[in-house]
RNA sequence: GGGCGAUUAGCUCAGUUGGUUAGAGCGCUUCUCUGAUAAGGAAGAGGUCCCAGGUUCGAAUCCUGGAUCGCCCA
C-alpha cells in the first residue's frame, strides 16, 4: 500500500507543461480503478464514525444534463471531504423507477395516445413490462458520466424504488400510517388531468403554472323574488353547468346600483371596476342581510335533463372576497374545492360528501360534458371537451342568447397545466386517498427546525411557509407503473392496509415474484374484519390506484435498506442523513417527500444539513430547455476543459444557490485562470527538482532538523509561505464543514496565486541554486494544497499528490491537512509580506509613471511608513529593494521629510463623538497647519480641536496624513502608504542598467540562436562607445547571467563575428549594440 | 394577487458591525517583466451601486414604497 520514498523532494515522474488536462483525468482514473481507491477509501474508515449522505434518486429513463452534473458535484465535495476528516460516509447509489415520466415515454413508443388504451389494447403486464425495460435506458450514460466527473457513488448497490425489497418497505411505512389513523378515502376536489386520467400532487402541479389568457364572463342572473340580477364573475366558464349556488361574504358590504334599467347586486367595493363611474346607488347592505332578502335565484344556469327549473340558494361563506370580481361568486362543488366545502355544509344543497350521486358533476373522467348538458336550444354538450375554445365561445353566446351575460372579459393568469403532456387541468372531485399530513404541520415544523439549511432562507422562507400552508398529501394515482397501494377492500366497505409480502401471502395463500400490477390486483383473501366478535370474511380485493412516486423517494432512508425486515442496525446507524443535496425544485418534492415520510413515522428530521443549489441558466439569463437548443451538453465540457474545471466553476464562479448563467466559454476562464497557474507552479516544482536531483537527495538525508532555524530573507519567505498555506487549510477546512465550497475554493485561488506569483518568483535563483529549503516549502505548500484540493478538484490534486508524494496510494486517502502540522502561523509575517507587495505595487507604479524600466537601477527608493508598518515592512527590506531595483530602501516615518503633506479627520473615530457636528470637526481638523498636527502627535502630544458645542484632544487614530507629491521623486501613494523613487540617474547607475539591457538582449539573441538554456556560448559584443563602455564594467555580470565562457569587446568584435555562429543587430537604448554568439565546446 | 431571492464597470462577481476616493477577474488600450509561464506586473478607459423617499454627522450597506428579472405559491 505505502511506498517509501527515499528521496522526498524529487518527484517521480517527469510533467508535461502543456499537459491536456481531459486526457489527464483519464488517467487518474485508469489509476483509481487499479487502485480501487474508492473502495479503500471506506475500508480505510470502516470502524470510523459515520457521516451519513442520503443519494436523491435520479431517473435514468432520460440522459443527464449539466444541471445533474452540478448537483453530483456538490454531492461529491462534501462527502469526499469528510472521508478526509476521518468518518466513515458510505455513497450508496439510487434509482428513481417508477411514475408517469416512465408510463408517459411507453406510451410514446407504444403510439398509444388515451390512457384506455393501455388496459384495452396493450394489457398492463404488457404495458409495465415496457416500463421496466425502458426505466434504465440511460443507465449506462448515467454511470459513464457519474464516474467521469469524479462523483464517487455506490452504484454496485444502487437502491432500485421497482425491487421487491424497496415496494414492501413502502408497504410498510403505509401500513404504520394506516395504524396511526392518517391514511383515508376522501372524495375531494383535486388537480386532474383528463389526458392521463390522473390526479396530481400539489407538487405536480407546481411543475406546470403557465401564464394563459382565458375569457372571463359577468353573468347577471335574476333573484328568484323579483327583478334584481346577482353579478357574477367566473373566470372559468366550463364549470357553470356544475352550478348549484352562489356564495356572497357574509360581512362585505353589498349594493343595489340601478344601470340602464336594470337593477344588479354585487360588492360595493367592486362597483366602479365593474360598471363604471356614475352608477345609482338604490341601497347598501351586508352579505348576510343580502342571503336573507333574496334567498335564491332562478336556476338552473344551463338546462340539463335532470334538472328541473326552480330556484337555487345564496349562501354565505367566508372565503369570499371582494379583491377581484364581483364579490359574488358561483358554486359547482365538482369543480372547486372551495365550492365543495361550502355547498357540503349548506342544508339547502342537496349535497351530502357522505352518500353517493349527490354531488352534481356533469363532467365525465376523460374532460367531456356527459349527455346531459344541453345548449339552449336543446342540443346536447355531450363529448365536448370542456376547455376546448370553441365550446367556451358556444357557451358565450348561449349565455348572451339568454340575456345572462353581461360582459365578457379576457383574463391573464396563470393556470396549472399537466407537467407532462401540458393538457390544462381541472379542479374536479374525485376518490382518492389521503394522508392527514396536516394534522401533523406542528411535528413537521418542529422537524424543519432542527434543520440547517443553506442558503438559511430556505428555512423559514420557502419551505417553512410551504409546511405551514401543509394540506393532505394526495397519494392515490390511477395508473399502471408504480407501486402498488396495498389497500384492499372488501363490499361491507371494511379496509385493510397489507404492511408485507409475508402478511399478504398469509391472508392469500399466494406467494408473487413480482409485486407490481397487474400480479397483485388478482390477490385476494378473506376480509378480516372483525364485527360483533365475528370476521366479515367476505372477499378482499385490492383497490386500482399505484402510489405517487415522491412517497417511493421519501421512503428511502429505510426503503434503501429493506427495513424493518432486514440490515435494522445500518438504518439506525444512518438516519438521519448528515447531509443532501438537490436542487430549489425539490423544495416541494424529495426535501419535503422526505421529511413528511419521517414524519409519519414520527423519526424526527430525516436530514441535518441540506444544500439547496440554483438553477442553471444559459447565457441570457433563459432556463435552459431542449426545445430552445440553448442546452450545455456535459460531455462538451468535460471534453473540451475536464471534470475539475467542471467542478471548479460550479463552486468558484459563485454560491451555488443563486444559480448559474451557463456557458461553455465560462468553464474555460477558471481552467486558464486557476487550474493552469497551479499546474505551472508544480510543473516548475518538478522541472527544477529534478535537475537538482543530486544535490536534494543528498540534502533530504540532514534536512529536516534545520527547518526553521535559518534567518534571514529566504528563511522568511519560506515560513511566510508555509504561514499563509497553513491559515489557509485552517480556512478551507472551517468553510468545508460549514457547506461553502464557493469561500473554501476561492480561498485555495488565492493561495496559489500567491505562491505562483510571489513566492515561486521571487525564489527563482533559489530553485536554480538546488537549495534544498526552498524545495521543502514549495513541496509543502503544493503537498497541502493538492490535499486542500482532493475534495472540490479530485483529479488534479491526486496527481500532483502522487508524483510529489504517493506514500498512500491516493490523495483520497490521506487525513484533511490541519494548519498546525503544515507550519507555523505568523500573522504578523503575512500582514508585513501584504505590506512589503503593497509597498512593491506602489513603487512599481512610480516607475511606470516616471517611464522608468525596471531594468534600470535606481538610487533610493524612499517609503513613507510609521511604527508597526516600518518595521514590518522594514524586516522584509531587502525584497523590496530587489523588486523596484534601487540601490538602497530608506524609510521616512512621515510625509514631510519627503514633501508636504496634508491631514484629514477620521470619520470613522471622530463621527460618533461629533455627531451633527462632525462636518464643522472635519473642517477644524483640515484647517490645522499639517506640520504642527504631525509633530505634536508623534511627540504623543495630544491637540485640541473644538467644533460646535464640544471639544476634544486630537489622538494618532483621529486624523489620517496624507502626502502631498514632491520635487525630484517620482510618488505612488494610497491612503497612508507612498513611495517615492529618487530619478536621477548617475553614470554607474546608468551603466549598470545598459548591462542589463545588454543580457537581457543576449538572452533574446541566444533564444533565436536555438540554443537550450544550459549552453555556454562564446559571445562578442560591438556597437556605441556607451554601451561597449557598460558591457567593460560589468563583464563578469554579463558572463555569469548569459553563461559566456568568453567575452570579446570591441575591438576584436569584428573580426570575431565572422566565425561566430550567430549574429545580430539590434538597439539598446536607442544606441546599436551588435551580438555575436557561438556554442562553447563545454569542458570535460 | 402573495412569498422568497436578486439588481454594483461592457461581462462574471466581491463588498466585513453604516465611515474618507466602491473593488477584483475577464475583455479593450498603452507600457513593462520574463532562465516555469498562451502566464505575471503597472497604467488608462469604463460606475446615477435599479429608482424614489426616509433614518443618520455620514447609506452600496439600515427602513418604507416602487420598478425589473428569476423561482415558488394561489
Amino acid at each position: 500500500m505505502s511506498q517509501s520514498r527515499s528521496d522526498p523532494l524529487i518527484p517521480r515522474r517527469e510533467v508535461d507543461p502543456r499537459r491536456e488536462l481531459p486526457e489527464l483525468e483519464l488517467e487518474v482514473l485508469e489509476r483509481w480503478r487499479e487502485r480501487d481507491v474508492f473502495a479503500e477509501s471506506l475500508r480505510m474508515r470502516a470502524g470510523a464514525k459515520q457521516w451519513v449522505f442520503y443519494e436523491g434518486p435520479p431517473t435514468a429513463n432520460g440522459p443527464p444534463g449539466s444541471h445533474h452534473v452540478l448537483s453530483r458535484v456538490f454531492k461529491d465535495i462534501y462527502p469526499r471531504f469528510q472521508t478526509m476528516r476521518g468518518y466513515r460516509v458510505e455513497r450508496k447509489g439510487g434509482w428513481d423507477c417508477h411514475g408517469l415520466p416512465v408510463e408517459i415515454a411507453v406510451e410514446e413508443k407504444l403510439g398509444i395516445t388515451h390512457k384506455s388504451e393501455i388496459e384495452e389494447k396493450v394489457g398492463i403486464e404488457a404495458f409495465n413490462a415496457e416500463c421496466r425495460a425502458s426505466v434504465f435506458t440511460f443507465l449506462e450514460e448515467w454511470d459513464r458520466l457519474t464516474e467521469r466527473i469524479g462523483f464517487w457513488l455506490d452504484l454496485e448497490h444502487a437502491y432500485r424504488t421497482l425491487d421487491e425489497t424497496y415496494i414492501e418497505s413502502v408497504w410498510w411505512a403505509l401500513s404504520q400510517i394506516d395504524d396511526r389513523g392518517l391514511l383515508y378515502e376522501g372524495n375531494k376536489v383535486v388537480p386532474y388531468c383528463p389526458r392521463c386520467e390522473t390526479t396530481l400532487s400539489s407538487h405536480e402541479v407546481a411543475l406546470g403554472y403557465k401564464d394563459v389568457v382565458d375569457p372571463s364572463v359577468f353573468l347577471k342572473l335574476p333573484v328568484s323574488s323579483g327583478p334584481e340580477k346577482l353579478l357574477v364573475w367566473t373566470t372559468t366558464p366550463w364549470t357553470l353547468p356544475g352550478n348549484v349556488a352562489v356564495a356572497v361574504s357574509p360581512t362585505a358590504t353589498y349594493a343595489l346600483v340601478r344601470l340602464a334599467g336594470e337593477d344588479f347586486l354585487l360588492a360595493e367595493a367592486r362597483v366602479e371596476a365593474v360598471l363604471g363611474e356614475g352608477v345609482e346607488v338604490l341601497d347598501r347592505f351586508s352579505g348576510a342581510e343580502l342571503v336573507s332578502r333574496y334567498r335564491g335565484y332562478r336556476g338552473p344556469i344551463f338546462d340539463a335533463s335532470d334538472r328541473e327549473a326552480g330556484p337555487l340558494p345564496i349562501l354565505a361563506d367566508e372565503f369570499v372576497t371582494t379583491e377581484d370580481g364581483t364579490g359574488i361568486v358561483h358554486l359547482a362543488p365538482a369543480f372547486g374545492e372551495e365550492d365543495y366545502r361550502v355547498a357540503a355544509g349548506a342544508p339547502q344543497v342537496p349535497f351530502d360528501p357522505t352518500r353517493a350521486g349527490t354531488l352534481y358533476n356533469p363532467v365525465k373522467p376523460d374532460g367531456t360534458y356527459d349527455e346531459r348538458v344541453r345548449s339552449r336550444t336543446g342540443d346536447s354538450y355531450a363529448g365536448r371537451f370542456v376547455k376546448d375554445p370553441a365550446l367556451t365561445q358556444e357557451l358565450i353566446e348561449d349565455l348572451r342568447e339568454r340575456g345572462l351575460l353581461l360582459r365578457v372579459q379576457e383574463y391573464e393568469h396563470s393556470y396549472p397545466h399537466c407537467w407532462r403532456c401540458g393538457t390544462p387541468l381541472l379542479y374536479y372531485a374525485k376518490p382518492s386517498w389521503y394522508i392527514a399530513t396536516s394534522r401533523l404541520r406542528d411535528e413537521l415544523l418542529a422537524a424543519n427546525e432542527t434543520v440547517r439549511w443553506h442558503p438559511p432562507h430556505v428555512k423559514h422562507g420557502r419551505f417553512g411557509d410551504w409546511l405551514k400552508n401543509n394540506v393532505d398529501w394526495a397519494l392515490s394515482r390511477e395508473r399502471y407503473w408504480g407501486t402498488p397501494l396495498p389497500v384492499w377492500r372488501c363490499d361491507e366497505g371494511h379496509v385493510h392496509v397489507v404492511g408485507s409480502f409475508a402478511e399478504l401471502a398469509e391472508r392469500s395463500g399466494a406467494e408473487l415474484d413480482d409485486h407490481h400490477r397487474p400480479f397483485v390486483d388478482e390477490v385476494s383473501f378473506p376480509c378480516p374484519h372483525i364485527e360483533d366478535g365475528e370476521a366479515c370474511g367476505v372477499v378482499m380485493r385490492r383497490v386500482p390506484e399505484v402510489i405517487d412516486v415522491w412517497f417511493d423517494s421519501g421512503a428511502m432512508p429505510f426503503a434503501q435498506h429493506h427495513f424493518p425486515f432486514e440490515s435494522e442496525s445500518v438504518f439506525e446507524a444512518s438516519f438521519p442523513a448528515d447531509f443532501i443535496c438537490e436542487a430549489q425544485d425539490q423544495t416541494r418534492g424529495w426535501f419535503y417527500s422526505l421529511l413528511a415520510v419521517a414524519t409519519l413515522l414520527s423519526k424526527g428530521a430525516p436530514y441535518r444539513n441540506v444544500v439547496c443549489l440554483g438553477l442553471i441558466l444559459d447565457e441570457d439569463g433563459q432556463k435552459m430547455s431542449k426545445s430552445k437548443g440553448n442546452t450545455v451538453e456535459p460531455w462538451q465540457v468535460l471534453d473540451n476543459y475536464g471534470a475539475d474545471a467542471f467542478r471548479w466553476y460550479f463552486f468558484t464562479s459563485k454560491q451555488p444557490w443563486d444559480g448559474y448563467r451557463f456557458s461553455a466559454e465560462t468553464i474555460g476562464e477558471g481552467v486558464r485562470l486557476f487550474l493552469k497557474q497551479l499546474w505551472s507552479t508544480y510543473y516548475f516544482y518538478v522541472l527544477y527538482a529534478k535537475a537538482s536531483a543530486d544535490e536534494l537527495s543528498a540534502a533530504g538525508a540532514e534536512g529536516a532538523d534545520t527547518d526553521g532555524t535559518e534567518e534571514g530573507p529566504d528563511a522568511d519567505l519560506d515560513r511566510w509561505a508555509l504561514s499563509r498555506t497553513a491559515g489557509t487549510a485552517e480556512l478551507v477546512a472551517e468553510r468545508l464543514d460549514a457547506y461553502d465550497a464557493t469561500t473554501a475554493g476561492r480561498a485555495i485561488a488565492s493561495l496559489v496565486d500567491e505562491l505562483s506569483n510571489w513566492y515561486v518568483r521571487r525564489s527563482r535563483r533559489r530553485f536554480w541554486d538546488g537549495d534544498p529549503a526552498a524545495f521543502r516549502t514549495l513541496r509543502t505548500c503544493l503537498l497541502t494544497v493538492s490535499k486542500l484540493l482532493a475534495p472540490l478538484c479530485p483529479f488534479i490534486a491526486d496527481e500532483i499528490y502522487d508524483n510529489l508524494d504517493g506514500t498512500l496510494t491516493s490523495v483520497h486517502l490521506c487525513d484533511f491537512p490541519t494548519g498546525a502540522e503544515v507550519g507555523e502561523r505568523d500573522e504578523q509575517l503575512e500582514q508585513a509580506m501584504a505590506l512589503a507587495r503593497e509597498t512593491v505595487r506602489l513603487g512599481l507604479g512610480a516607475r511606470g509613471k516616471a517611464k522608468i524600466k525596471v531594468r534600470q537601477p535606481l538610487g533610493e527608493a524612499v517609503v513613507v511608513a510609521d511604527g508597526r508598518e516600518r518595521e514590518a515592512i522594514e524586516r522584509l527590506a531587502e525584497v523590496v529593494r530587489e523588486e523596484l531595483n534601487v540601490r538602497e530602501v530608506r524609510f521616512v516615518a512621515a510625509a514631510e521629510e519627503l514633501g508636504s503633506y496634508e491631514v484629514k479627520a477620521n470619520y470613522r473615530t471622530l463621527g460618533p463623538l461629533f455627531g451633527k457636528d462632525m462636518p464643522l470637526a472635519a473642517e477644524a481638523v483640515a484647517a490645522l497647519d499639517p506640520a504642527h498636527v504631525a509633530e505634536a502627535l508623534r511627540g504623543g502630544e495630544g491637540i485640541g480641536i473644538s467644533a460646535g458645542e464640544r471639544e476634544h484632544t486630537l489622538s494618532a487614530q483621529d486624523v489620517i496624513v496624507t502626502m502631498r507629491a514632491p520635487d525630484g521623486y517620482s510618488v505612488e501613494r494610497e491612503g497612508a502608504h507612498a513611495v517615492a523613487l529618487d530619478l536621477e540617474i548617475d553614470g554607474e547607475l546608468r551603466r549598470e542598467g545598459r548591462a542589463r539591457e545588454i543580457v537581457h538582449a543576449v538572452q533574446n539573441a541566444r533564444k533565436t540562436a536555438g540554443l537550450q538554456v544550459e549552453d555556454r556560448i562564446e559571445l562578442a559584443l560591438d556597437g556605441a562607445p556607451e554601451l561597449i563602455d557598460a558591457a567593460a564594467t560589468h563583464r563578469d555580470y554579463i558572463m555569469g547571467e548569459t553563461l559566456a565562457l568568453d567575452l570579446d569587446v570591441a575591438d576584436r568584435a569584428a573580426r570575431e563575428s565572422a566565425r561566430m555562429d550567430y549574429s545580430e543587430q539590434t538597439e539598446v537604448d536607442g544606441l546599436s549594440l551588435s551580438i555575436s554568439l557561438s556554442r562553447a565546446h563545454k569542458p570535460g
